[in-house]
DNA sequence: TATGATATGATAGTATTACTATTATATTTG
DNA sequence: CAAATATAATAGTAATACTATCATATCATA
């Protein structure tokens, strides 16, 4: 990817945040260090404190901008899954066939990402890292039905969206494609975590990857026109 | 289920708990009443001082069963897919017809619990819920290798490979049998906690459920016999 | 039934977390 | 240069997640 995503803004609810972090350089800063920390300790024994003293602001400077640590982390998932979208639709636009649409799609969302590319305050490879290890804990909540109400997961759930319209422009008459979008995200942030934590639970070793995996599951679902 | 099941005890890794929750009635009352607590509040909000207050029992008292809330979850996970795997053997042990036989695996592992059966302190039902709901965060942590190391998710890895296996034996070429073993259980939970609180993102409403989902996605996968 | 062992309860205390409030000091902008 | 705004510093609160100690209740057995 090259200089043309410089310009684009991922643009992310503005509930999600108390002062917009892209508005100042300490916003930026506060972006860039806590994917760094949460992705070094961990989201749970992350906090405002231990960010204010890694960045030499004060944790009172923080909460400016982010109400808790929860919307930050809601903040960086929308982030991600924005770029993501802008990714999968940016690969996919000109593909005509639909099969071939719906696997350049797959191989998009479910690949490892593996270049920190353009965002400059923004590392999408650790940001990556962080979504397969902490995405779950931003929706098992008890507040889970009042923040969707207001609109905090609306970019993930266009992204399932957009998978789910592929599926069913490749097969109309497959009767799950919903689920089967969300289970190609889902399963391939979960393939990922086995493969660091749980190998013996997952085949997606050596001479393959999730996104191998995925697509199998994928197109063995659906019924294709025989010249597909 | 009938009282077979009061005579057997599921038996969980005992470096999950100081003091095995089954020797006394205190320990079967914590868990009990952790159950029905979890459920209602969910795991974040969830303290031993809460239980305590709930149990007329001290904070103290539960601290001589378990550690922390975390192990507190990981014994209740782990009762839970023993619980499961115990189920899946008994329903599937006399099937000789190997996609038969995971036919019936799939329906075990991805129904919703019915009826509170047969354990008297344990509500296997609002255990299901609290599992779709919470256990993620039991593995999503930054001790998940050294817990994993020390054992604590063996039984939820019995299940996937029983489930592996019964893949196995039904296309003996499918190169993925744990991955979509794997995918099972989590997809099942997933789609489960989405008809709860994200239903634009599944098609497992109405006329249809997760495991008809499930089962049409495995099948797809594998090439059975003929006559199967 | 007395004695000791074990289980449970009560109380206190600590460090950390997750904030809120207030005031002071920079920095930016008009 | 003044006013507005952003950030920093400090203090304080309630809750969390424990640990430690001591008291009391129960239970097991000689």
């Amino acid at each position: 990817m090259d200089r043309l995503f410089q310009s684009i803004k991922i643009s992310v609810n503005d509930k999600i945040f108390v002062k917009d972090p892209e508005s100042s350089a300490l916003g930026k800063t506060i972006v860039e260090e806590s994917i760094s920390m949460i992705h070094e300790m961990g989201f749970d024994k992350f906090t405002f404190k231990k960010l204010g003293d890694r960045i030499g602001s004060n944790e009172s400077s923080i909460y400016r901008y982010f109400e808790n640590k929860h919307k930050l982390l809601l903040y960086l998932a929308s982030w991600y899954w924005g770029w993501l979208e802008y990714q999968l639709v940016f690969a996919t636009n000109s593909i005509a066939d639909a099969a071939k649409k719906l696997d350049k799609a797959i191989e998009i969302v479910t690949q490892t990402t593996e270049e920190d590319s353009s965002f400059s305050h923004i590392n999408e490879v650790l940001l990556n890292k962080i979504v397969i290890h902490e995405y779950s804990k931003s929706y098992l909540t008890k507040e889970v039905d009042k923040e969707n109400r207001e609109g905090y997961f609306e970019i993930y759930k266009r992204l399932v969206n957009r998978i789910s319209e592929m599926i069913a422009a490749a097969d109309r008459d497959y009767p799950y494609p919903s689920s089967l979008a969300s289970t190609v995200l889902e399963g391939s942030l979960h393939q990922h975590f086995l493969l660091d934590h749980f190998s013996s639970l997952t085949d997606c070793l050596e001479h393959t990857d999730p996104t191998h995996y995925l697509k199998h599951l994928v197109f063995n679902s659906l019924n294709l026109p025989t010249n597909g």
